[in-house]
DNA sequence: AAAGTGAACAACCGCGTCCGC
DNA sequence: GGCGGACGCGGTTGTTCACTT
């Protein structure tokens, strides 16, 4: 199927929004809303694509986001839903109220994902004592196939796309809790999914 | 003070899916 | 049922800024 040209039209300005392009936006949107993305532009008389409109929009200038540091508790959610549910920014971002799905991944990948990584290198070197593979299997609780399931169906209920994204496994920072045994993973997989019951999936 | 480097963030791009015609 | 426009998502790139040498 042939793809309709977007940014790449004649005469559309490209790169940082300025202050007045803001301000367009945001009172064009607060006084007609947002129905059509495509004709919105040429609405509110920016010379942007309706692409770049709607980023800006749910990115940065909806009035509902939170912007600032992330606290260590958003920290830690975001590790364990990204555990849960892979690269599923905006199915993470949908948990964390006010967040992005574009700010989620960038503090992934320039914050936390190092962290996860090292986490991961220490569950590697103590695997030698427990190897995660042994644990795994004889930890494959109730609980962990409840929460596989209810992390599959949420990531459904929020995002249709994504084939790209590898099967989700909880290597990374669960591996350091699979070390200390099958209780404490049962526990957190228990709170997870009185997450998602809670939050209606 | 200038150059180099890396982190952080903003924005763009391509693709898949949805949905109306 | 097929087609095509529009939207949303995730990956990637570009830019800015802070820090180091």
């Amino acid at each position: 199927m042939m793809r309709a040209p977007c940014c790449d039209k004649m005469g559309l300005k490209k790169g940082p929004w300025t202050p007045e392009e803001d301000h367009i936006l945001i009172t064009h949107i607060q006084k007609y809303g947002h129905q059509n993305w495509r004709a919105l532009p040429k609405q509110a008389g920016l010379l942007r694509c309706g692409k770049s409109c709607r980023l800006r929009w749910i990115n940065y200038l909806r009035p509902d986001i939170k912007r600032g540091n992330f606290s260590h508790e958003e920290e830690e959610t975001i590790l364990k839903l990204h555990g849960i549910l892979g690269n599923k920014w905006s199915a993470i971002a949908a948990r964390l109220p006010g967040r992005t799905d574009n700010e989620i991944k960038n503090f992934w990948y320039t914050h936390l994902k190092k962290r996860a990584e090292r986490s991961q290198m220490q569950s590697m070197s103590n695997s030698t004592s427990f190897p995660l593979e042994k644990a795994q299997a004889s930890c494959s609780s109730e609980a962990e196939i409840r929460m596989a399931q209810v992390a599959k169906d949420a990531s459904n209920a929020t995002t249709t796309s994504n084939e790209k994204n590898p099967p989700i496994v909880g290597v990374g920072f669960y591996s350091t809790e699979a070390s200390n045994g099958c209780n404490e993973i049962d526990e957190e997989m228990e709170f997870w999914y009185n997450l998602f019951i809670q939050t209606g999936h």
